[in-house]
DNA sequence: TGCCAGGCCCTCTTTAGGGCCTT
């Protein structure tokens, strides 16, 4: 049987071709960490064809050229490796809303459904760092002093920087709230809920949990 | 025809508007 770590999630990250799959974007590279148990154990990272050349915006903006991606596979081959790596587990992205509709979007090209359920770094930053200044990731890299080697913009390093800010949320409810089993379902339950009862709705978890 | 992202959240709110965040 093979081994399934109760505590896994996968943390993701897209680069794009711009906003919106419904408007014809596509998806140019993902990259993605396994983490069990509060440990990165495994990671992804592919550059993918999508059919279109970029703009020169997205080329400044990440690093990432027509040149490139002209040596790339297509992106069809490349999800089809990431939906095996992704398995079924919990999904993890900074501004989920905007992963997750690529994700859909690109996996539905190769007639697989998106079943995984996603919780949002982003949304919970903005609950726990109030006093941020904002709540960009690499702001919030910053003002944690969370791990980076200065890359940003590039799916991988997103990804991992994600994943320390997350493994960062987990420590400071426990420390904060004394939560210490805050697992995947009680994060995405704290990305959806009302910003002014944050404080009752952990307190009333720290019961719970 | 003309426009073109969209979900979340705050506030001078809920019969709305605008900023944040992602590429």
């Amino acid at each position: 049987m093979k081994h399934r770590p109760a505590n896994t999630v996968i943390v993701l990250d897209f680069e794009t071709t711009g906003l919106s799959p419904n408007k014809g974007d596509r998806a140019i590279e993902i990259g993605a960490v396994r983490v069990e148990d509060g440990r990165i154990t495994d990671r992804f990272q592919r550059l993918m064809y999508p059919s279109q050349r970029i703009s020169g915006f997205i080329e400044s903006y990440t690093g990432i050229t027509n040149r490139m991606l002209q040596d790339a596979d297509p992106a069809e081959h490349v999800m089809a490796e990431f939906a095996d790596f992704i398995e079924d587990f919990n999904l993890v992205a900074h501004n989920a809303s905007f992963d997750s509709k690529f994700l859909i979007s690109e996996l539905a090209r190769i007639g697989q459904p998106c079943r995984q359920l996603f919780a949002c770094s982003l949304l919970v930053a903005r609950r726990l760092y109030q006093d941020a200044p904002n709540h960009k990731l690499g702001t919030l890299v910053r003002y944690k002093n969370l791990p980076t080697d200065g890359t940003f913009h590039r799916a991988l390093a997103d990804a991992e920087m994600t994943t320390h800010l997350w493994l960062k949320m987990l420590e400071d409810m426990e420390s904060r709230y004394g939560i210490d089993q805050a697992d995947f379902a009680l994060m995405q339950k704290l990305g959806k809920t009302v910003k002014g009862k944050t404080d009752e709705f952990l307190r009333k978890s720290a019961v719970t949990a």
